[in-house]
DNA sequence: ATAGTTGGTGATCAGGCGATAAACAATCAT
DNA sequence: ATGATTGTTTATCGCCTGATCACCAACTAT
């Protein structure tokens, strides 16, 4: 048994704050989780973070507490207040908006790390889970209906229909969608992600004009004016 | 303990057939894996069979394979063989083909069983998940993007551009996601599936053929021949 | 130097896991 | 009825899990 020289070992390391070192566990947990999913065992958990298992209940009551820590850091992180004001910002042109928000978007969500959290939280049916598609539709979607309507000369009646929120759901799933096949199920998709995103807009934009707009050009399709689809 | 009367309680439910016997286990086990994930134990879903646990193991080497039965049955289900003719019967308007498409496509995987099955193989980074990706992509997708084509009088060169596929992973992504928030995050959405299936096609559609075709009217947004976004 | 506080480890516990073996119960062929 | 065969349970094994406790090591203040 060759437990001698702790000293050396962790001579290298430099002493962190309490609270930074914590924060460092944490923030290896979310990549340990994100792989492992959350019946990852504290003892490898533990190894990967170069410390004996015990060590963790130090720093965190249970495995559970450890676990809420990483959700909260991993979906608080990604929402910047700014993206509220430039979605609704009308000196510029709404595609150009929509460009650049769902280009910064992506950049803070499209990640291994996040992405499987996201669902593995999603599978356990936690609240926080409902709680951010709120988040989403409130301060994302909602806003880019309301800027389709006043752009398309549309009255800005309030809030939202339910069916055009659900157009804007069909858009935003069908980018995030990308990042899903991209890097849950590692998946080829097209390389250039600013490509993909530019054509949604481009196909949803005019799609939406002509076909939510009453008074909107020979719309290609049968739409009575409620929203409802004819079938043909 | 009351270990006695084992004859009556179990007279009740007639023999099966071997056969049937294990693909009702298989069945169950679906449902049961479906909600517990993949790290459910075998005790819990012996409990939920009404036998013992050691039982499992006379039908299954493992729970391992047994996990395999229960990706087979959840994977191979649901390809209907029709659905490839569908798409393709230029006989009927190709709105009229999606929106009939769509609808019975989501009526089959928009399960609970199905879809968390789907995202509990993926995040176990599973090739079978790749698999269905591709079949997706060559059975659904890529037809879509010819009759698409086709609508919009473009030429029929051979397979579909990447960034055409992209396109249609974007609705197809849009609409799949419907049930993802809906039986995954248990999230309100729009009640009526058809409609949105409806508004979905009538936005793509149109979009696409103002997008896409090179010939296209005075489309909206600025886009290079090439399909990529000129921005602002 | 010494006492006190904090950071970290080794040993261990109770409980749950997948899996196996031996015994019992029920059915079937004759 | 009898023996063979299949279906099912009880008891158990070894392993791994989250968690605890007593102890050791290191830094800080005096």
């Amino acid at each position: 048994m060759n437990k001698a020289v702790p000293k050396r070992a962790r001579a290298k390391q430099k002493r962190l704050s309490p609270d930074d070192r914590r924060r460092e566990f944490v923030a290896k947990a979310t990549e340990f989780f994100s792989e492992e999913g959350f019946d990852g065992g504290t003892r490898d958990l533990a190894r990967r973070l170069g410390v004996t298992q015990p060590l963790l209940y130090r720093y965190f009551p249970s495995k559970d507490d450890l676990i809420k820590e990483v959700y909260r850091t991993v979906y608080l992180e990604p929402f910047d207040a700014g993206w509220e004001k430039l979605l609704t910002d009308r000196t510029r042109p709404l595609r150009e908006r929509l460009q650049e928000f769902y280009q910064a978007y992506t950049d803070v969500i499209f990640t291994r790390r996040w992405l499987r959290i996201y669902f593995y939280a999603g599978l356990k049916g936690l609240d926080i889970n409902r709680w951010y598609i709120g988040v989403v539709e409130d301060k994302i979607l909602s806003r880019i209906v309301s800027e389709c309507r006043h752009e398309v000369g549309l009255p800005q009646q309030g809030k939202p229909t339910a069916p055009e929120l659900e157009m804007a759901w069909v858009l935003q799933s069908g980018i995030f969608y990308y990042g899903v096949r991209k890097y849950i199920f590692d998946s080829p998709v097209l390389e250039d992600k600013r490509q993909m995103i530019g054509n949604a807009l481009n196909v949803f934009l005019t799609g939406f004009a002509q076909v939510f707009s009453a008074a909107g050009g020979p719309a290609r399709a049968t739409v009575k004016a409620t929203g409802r689809v004819a079938l043909a």
